[in-house]
RNA sequence: GGUGCUAUGGCCGAGCGGUUAGGCACAGGUCUGCAAAACCUGCUACAGCGGUUCGAUUCCGCUUGGCACCUCCA
């Protein structure tokens, strides 16, 4: 098996990849609060841990893969006097909350079918696991790392912190944290500032409430990943993934509780994906400057100069490292648009090159593939896995699939012609990586029915004989009309030495 | 104020102590009725000032700028 590295945020190294379970991989992803349409931002995780999970598997590791949707307990501004996102957006629209959560999820699982992401093994929802939400409040007061104070139930900072550190993930000290934290006006129940809900208790016009020991309520935000990591993963997992504005206090919290749980942080790689901006800024809810997914493939924002496809925005994503930030322009979409183009046409003439079958949709759909033993492949093929190891490194590894798309329009081009080996080794590296790890799909092939498809070719061939024909007597008034018909049904026609090609698209 | 990150050619975006990142755009060429595509060629940058070094874009320090988190945010 390759060596895998995967920069720790914990220690904020690269580190030598080494499973709890050899052969196995536990892997914990925040998912989204389900109260609002999924944006640009959504898609940074989405599918960056999508391409981990597939890489892992394609590395040889059985994964289970584990993303949440927060239903409950998230609150707007304050954890004190904030309300719940849920509850908030269903008095607005005057639904169940249970009805924003479903409209929400269901379109969140929309735009990452589209984006390609596969679904995680499992998909627990926080107000599926309010009982072992309560258990772990219980066994938190126990072990004297949490208090009651007026039917709320807080994780206790300060007692935490002298047995071990507060901060350790955000490289912060309790002091420091108390410095910036704003004053509560001394109208919390909270005995310091940096205390966090573990249990918060429901005022009467609460609509989501759960009864508890401590009268009725709703858990802590923190609280839920802690819980259903275990719950699915084990006391200690391999991999937590999330975005890095959730690093504090988030995941500060989390390993907290897990700390004060069961006595292990609980987590042995902390992966963050950084954020994506827009003119230099974070794309967010609270900044209002974020583009829906649906707004981005429809190109309906009015910052949007055109629609931009799903796959053009995974290969976006793909072009920079998951831990720097991204910033969005249409120039950057329309390059990443081209270029994703551009593979995409190397891998149709490389299937006619090596007589290999065309693109099936399947290709699209995780397949269980095994990445050849180190050494074994072409020094290309080699430099796309080492990047891939080397923590995920997408834009490396499409920097050495660009150079494949070269040699396979010089081959095209009858200059460099490929052996029988590369031919192979290449279509390889396409289903295997492009496809299968990259998780891109070929958007112009496929689609449609075989029947349907056979059709259509029988029909360009009947049109441009007559253009061939038009063409010959140097018709080209003729030629240029069918071409610019055939353009307007989005067929774009290539003339070549060997005679014209088209495509969709 | 605290913590951390960052400053790369027209744009996006990797990387590294000494060798071409890559994509997009642009210019010239091949091909071509024209166009598009493809191929070839060109465009060689690392904020400023010091330091370490035989040698720094890459390491260290300072300066200036940008960003994120410290309240909810992927």
């Amino acid at each position: 098996m390759r060596d895998f590295f995967l920069t720790n945020t914990l220690s904020h190294e690269k580190e030598l990849f080494r499973p709890v379970h050899p052969g196995h991989v536990g892997m914990y992803v925040c998912g989204p609060t389900v109260y609002g349409e999924a944006h640009l931002g959504h898609a940074r995780p989405g599918v960056t841990y999508d391409v981990l999970f597939r890489l892992l598997r394609h590395l040889g590791y059985r994964v289970r893969y584990v993303r949440n949707i927060t239903d409950v307990g998230h609150l707007e501004h304050d954890a004190d006097e904030g309300e719940d996102k849920i509850a908030k957006k269903a008095k607005l629209e005057d639904l169940e909350p249970m009805e924003v959560v479903q409209t929400y999820t269901e379109r969140y699982h929309e735009a990452m079918r589209k984006l390609n992401v596969v679904p995680p093994s499992i998909e627990p929802r926080a107000s599926g696991h309010i009982i072992e939400q309560i258990e772990a409040v219980k066994q938190i007061l126990a072990a004297g790392y949490a208090y009651e104070s007026n039917g709320s139930v807080y994780f206790d900072v300060e007692k935490y912190d002298r047995d071990y550190h507060y901060g350790i993930l955000s490289g912060r000290t309790l002091g420091g944290t108390l410095e910036g934290t704003r004053s509560l006006d001394g109208q919390s129940d909270k005995k310091a500032p940096y205390d966090f809900a573990l249990w918060k208790k429901a005022e009467p016009e609460h609509i989501m409430r759960w009864p508890s020991p401590w009268g009725e309520g709703f858990p802590g935000w923190h609280l839920e990943c802690s819980v259903m990591g275990e719950k699915y993963l084990g006391e200690e997992f391999d991999i937590h993934g999330g975005g890095m504005d959730l690093m504090f206090p988030h995941h500060e919290c989390e390993i907290a509780q897990n700390q004060a749980l069961r006595g292990t942080s609980g987590v042995r790689y902390w992966v963050h994906n950084n954020m994506i901006t827009i003119g230099g800024q974070k794309m967010g809810k609270s900044l209002g400057n974020f583009i829906t997914l649906p707004e981005l493939f429809a190109g309906t924002h009015p910052k949007l100069e055109a629609a931009y496809s799903p796959m053009t925005i995974r290969f976006f994503i793909l072009q920079a490292h998951y831990r720097s930030t991204l910033d969005f322009s249409n120039e950057a979409l329309q390059a990443a648009e081209k270029g994703y183009k551009r593979v995409m046409q190397a891998y149709r003439d490389l299937c006619v090159l090596a007589g290999a079958e065309p693109y099936r949709p399947e290709y699209g759909v995780l397949r269980d593939t095994v990445a050849p033993e180190p050494g074994t492949a072409l020094p290309l093929v080699e430099a796309v896995y080492d990047a891939l190891c080397d923590d995920i490194n997408t834009p490396i590894a499409l920097a050495h699939i660009f150079e494949a798309v070269k040699r396979i329009n010089s081959a095209k081009d009858g200059k460099a012609p490929l052996s029988r080996e590369e031919l192979d080794a290449l279509v390889r590296l396409f289903d295997d990586v492009v496809f299968g790890v990259l998780g891109l799909r070929d958007e112009e092939a496929g689609g449609g029915s075989q029947k349907a498809e056979k059709a259509l070719e029988g029909v360009m061939e009947l049109v441009l004989e007559d253009r061939r024909k038009a063409r010959a007597e140097k018709n080209w008034a003729e030629s240029d009309r069918i071409r610019d018909l055939l353009a307007s049904l989005g067929i774009t026609v290539k003339d070549t030495k060997d005679g014209a090609t088209w495509n969709l698209g």
